[in-house]
DNA sequence: TGAACATACTTTTTT
DNA sequence: AGTATGTTCA
């Protein structure tokens, strides 16, 4: 209906949509997926149900935009939650439009505000090169102020402060703000309050933001400089936030800002960067860019850490005139998984009721099963997953969902030992490990030399003889001389330390300069290409770091070698990739690309991540694992206003990722902190209605002496758990002959709850097709074939009563007999 | 200062 | 259980 006026490039007018034509886009569009897209004005909400075809409905969106010529590329800023959504997103408006595709900035919250800061950064008291601060680094820092305080003694310990500071941040609050509504009368917010202020002065004084200040500094600065923010305001024209659900105040407060509408004059903005999009003269007020946001408040898992639902579900207040699209059409599941999701989210309260519904029949029924330990658990998924793989499935097509990181040990042991190819994502990061921090941090010494963190961390890496004495008198020395404490390393001699010392930081200084001066010339050339990685190695070598790698007889330190190997692999990529990227620029890409963003999904394995790294993805098949009180809900949860229906709702969103099939499986014993406890099954089972799920092994198989009782349901019902009469909601059948097949009495003793800590090794173990061999959880069987070579041999077993398996014969716990 | 040893703490989720 | 940190001793 109504048509904003447009931003028209050249002369054409405006729906010159014939020309191009937008047939295409608009093909195989839903009513509603086609409002979606075609629909014109200040605002859009865009209410997307799992699987929706929400991602197609936004490429689509941009692509006519860019194809009616109702914008420019470069007026388009796509935010999306993860770099990998960005990519994709990019990918698929490419492919679609072609090189008018570039000039958008298509990127999450973190990377776009780099990239004004960057800019901008002058503008308030930092260099363009500024470090960003990942938490671990912020953790670090706070950590040593707290004990600079003693704020221990205050009960603040550096976790809390740290997510105290980040929730604040996130309101965009800071040390001042909190105080003036503080209880100051209280000791230990005092000390707060001087930590937060200290803290920020820290990363200030060390040219360096952390993941919070990348969104709040920028709305900042877009407050205290408006003649800055206009230029923005002036270049993006269409604003597009995917996962609005997801969004803190912070997050909330820089979309308004962007979107708000020019008012002053503001002198010529980019005639120097190139950046000059459309002529000025005419427009002395600008009306605010348009906004669409997607979002599907079902979906919202960020709670704790200040995602406000409300930000999407006020959005019409916020908003005036907004149009809603609700997209309920699934175009991803099987009916039987919708209506178990659907039932399942239907336990919130104070939702508006959605119903996904789907047009591709009932489908499979989902899987249930109940392992006696995690391990017996993590078994019964690397079985389906071979079973479903022999069936056709490709491994990439299946991924494996917990809630929590520590539940991924016990399915990586099963894994590993069967030979299933499987990979983690997110969880214990590359960038995370201590090599290669100390590698970054010898970067950003020569990036940022102001980050104090950086340099001292590598100070006695590799072991120099610099202790903490040491330490801190560079720190004084740098201090009454009014110089960095980098600065001060290049004047070893004036430090009045002993010769050995003294040589130490005197090459630790060479080094750097050494490296400076290939990543950046002094003499304002430009570096070569592979400056970053050459850099890098100089770094690595030079120092000594390798070398004492290379020394020590740890063998873990054989690892970390690799893994430097490898991150220069990652610089070199880099290189390749971005051959006039700095050594910023490198630096940025790595502090804002996690691992979950790795695109070499084609690599044939079984994804293994938590539900939160699962949201925006899908697979043919999902597992989703730990279905257990305690665990989802997590029990955290209980005592959080909105804790459990925000598990339910990661729940849903683990559920919904599903195709094809679904599998539920939980375990009835869990061991954590090294004690084995019993587990209950989940709340959320229960609201799953019996007849979707096929349970291969109920709770009640598992838990029942004899087959009769089932102990967990009847601990259930006595804790005023709804179920009464039939009891059934487990859909546990009697099955016949069932103990005469299957004694349960030796089911335990077969998954005892630690499959050696150790990884095993059998050597090189010779096996043969025909071999007979005893495995400690299976039992005797008989060798079919022996794939694969070396460390990576693989034996195909039929077992005579566990039935066929892959083993891994380096690990598995086999014998030959 | 650095290595060996003892102890405490972990485990909710992440850009 | 495993790691990370702190403490003690060489």
């Amino acid at each position: 209906m109504t048509e904003a006026p447009l931003i028209v490039p050249g002369s054409v007018g405006p729906r010159s949509m014939g020309a191009q034509g937008q047939d295409d886009l608009l093909a195989g569009l839903n009513p509603q997926q086609l409002e979606a897209v075609t629909y014109r004005g200040p605002a859009l909400l865009i209410v997307a149900g799992a699987g929706s075809g929400k991602t197609s409905v936004l490429t689509r969106r941009i692509a006519s935009l860019l194809r009616a010529q109702e914008a420019w590329p470069s007026q388009i800023l796509a935010i999306t939650f993860t770099n990998k959504a960005a990519g994709e997103m990019r990918e698929r408006v490419e492919a679609i439009v072609g090189d008018a595709a570039r000039g958008m900035w298509i990127s999450t919250f973190h990377s776009a505000c780099v990239r004004i800061l960057r800019r901008e950064a002058q503008q308030f008291g930092f260099t363009k090169s500024f470090t960003i601060y990942d938490s671990g680094d912020s953790r670090a820092l706070i950590k040593r102020l707290v004990k600079q305080h003693e704020a221990d003694a205050y009960g603040l310990t550096p976790g809390a402060v740290q997510s105290r500071i980040s929730k604040l941040k996130n309101e965009l609050s800071d040390a001042d703000a909190y105080a003036r509504q503080a209880n100051m009368s209280d000791p230990a917010e005092r000390i707060f309050v001087e930590l937060f202020a200290d803290y920020q002065r820290q990363l200030q004084k060390a040219n360096a933001f952390d993941f919070d200040d990348l969104i709040g500094q920028t709305v900042h600065l877009f407050r205290a400089f408006p003649q800055v923010a206009d230029t923005y305001r002036r270049r993006f024209r269409h604003v597009l936030v995917d996962e609005y659900q997801d969004t803190n105040h912070a997050q909330y407060a820089l979309i308004h800002e962007l979107t708000r509408p020019v008012t002053g004059e503001s002198p010529d903005p980019y005639a120097s960067n190139g950046m000059m999009i459309f002529e000025p003269e005419t427009t002395p007020e600008l009306e605010g860019a348009s906004l669409t946001v997607v979002g599907d408040s079902d979906q919202s898992i960020y709670a704790f850490r200040g995602a406000d639902i409300r930000n999407i579900s006020e959005f019409e207040r916020d908003f005036p005139g907004a149009r809603v699209v609700l997209l309920e059409q699934n175009y991803r599941s099987t009916q039987n998984i919708l209506s178990a999701a659907n039932a399942v989210i239907g336990n919130n309260f104070d939702r508006k009721d959605k119903k996904l519904w789907s047009d591709k029949g009932d489908g499979d029924m989902i899987v249930g099963f109940t392992g006696y330990s995690q391990h017996d658990e993590a078994q019964f998924v690397a079985d389906e997953v071979e079973v479903l793989h022999r069936a056709g499935m490709p491994y990439s097509e299946m991924a494996v969902f917990y809630r929590t990181n520590s539940q991924s040990r016990a399915l990586e042991e099963i894994f590993i030992r069967s030979a299933v190819p499987y990979k983690i994502m997110g969880g214990t990061k590359f960038y995370e490990r201590a090599e290669i921090k100390d590698a970054l941090a010898y970067l950003v010494a020569v990036a940022n030399p102001a980050d104090e963190m950086a340099v001292r961390r590598i100070l006695n890496k590799p072991r120099r003889g610099i202790g903490d004495v040491t330490e801190t008198a560079i720190a004084r020395f740098a201090e009454e001389h009014d110089i960095t404490f980098r600065q001060a390393l290049s004047v070893p001699d004036q430090l009045g330390f002993g010769p050995k010392i003294q040589a130490g930081i005197a090459q630790l200084d060479a080094v750097l300069a050494e490296a400076t001066e290939i990543m950046l010339p002094a003499s304002g050339e430009v570096p070569a290409p592979t400056a970053v990685a050459d850099g890098l190695s100089v770094l690595l070598s030079k120092s000594g770091y390798l070398d004492a790698l290379r020394a020590s007889r740890d063998p873990q330190d054989e690892a970390r070698v690799e893994n430097l190997d490898e991150f220069v692999a990652v610089a070199r990529d880099f290189a390749r990739n971005n051959p006039d990227g700095t050594i910023v620029d490198f630096l940025t890409e790595v502090a804002l690309v996690s691992d979950a963003d790795d695109l070499d999904d084609e690599s044939g394995s079984v994804s293994l991540m938590t539900m939160h790294t699962a949201k925006g993805l899908e697979y043919d098949a999902v597992f989703v694992t730990g279905v257990e009180e305690d665990l989802i809900p997590h029990r955290i949860s209980a005592g959080e206003p909105g804790g459990p229906q925000e598990e339910r709702r990661l729940f849903y969103v683990g559920i919904t990722r599903a195709r094809k099939r679904l599998h539920l499986s939980l375990a009835m014993t869990r061991a954590q902190f090294g004690e084995v406890s019993v587990a209950m099954p989940s709340r959320f089972l229960q609201e799953i209605p019996a007849g979707l799920i096929d349970w291969r092994q109920s709770p009640g198989d598992v838990n029942s002496r004899g087959g009769m009782q089932s102990r967990a349901l009847n601990a259930r019902r006595g804790g005023g758990f709804g179920g009464s009469g039939s009891g059934d909601r487990f859909g546990v059948k009697q099955l016949p002959g069932r103990d005469s097949l299957k004694p349960l009495s030796t089911a335990m003793d077969k998954f005892p709850n630690r499959v050696t800590a150790k990884m095993r090794d059998n050597g090189d173990l010779e096996l043969a097709a025909g071999d007979r061999i005893r495995h400690s959880d299976f039992g005797e069987g008989r060798v079919d074939a022996v794939t694969g070579e070396g460390a990576k041999r693989i034996a195909h077993v039929r077992f005579d009563s566990a039935g066929q398996k892959k083993l891994l014969i380096k690990v598995a716990p086999i014998e030959k007999i």
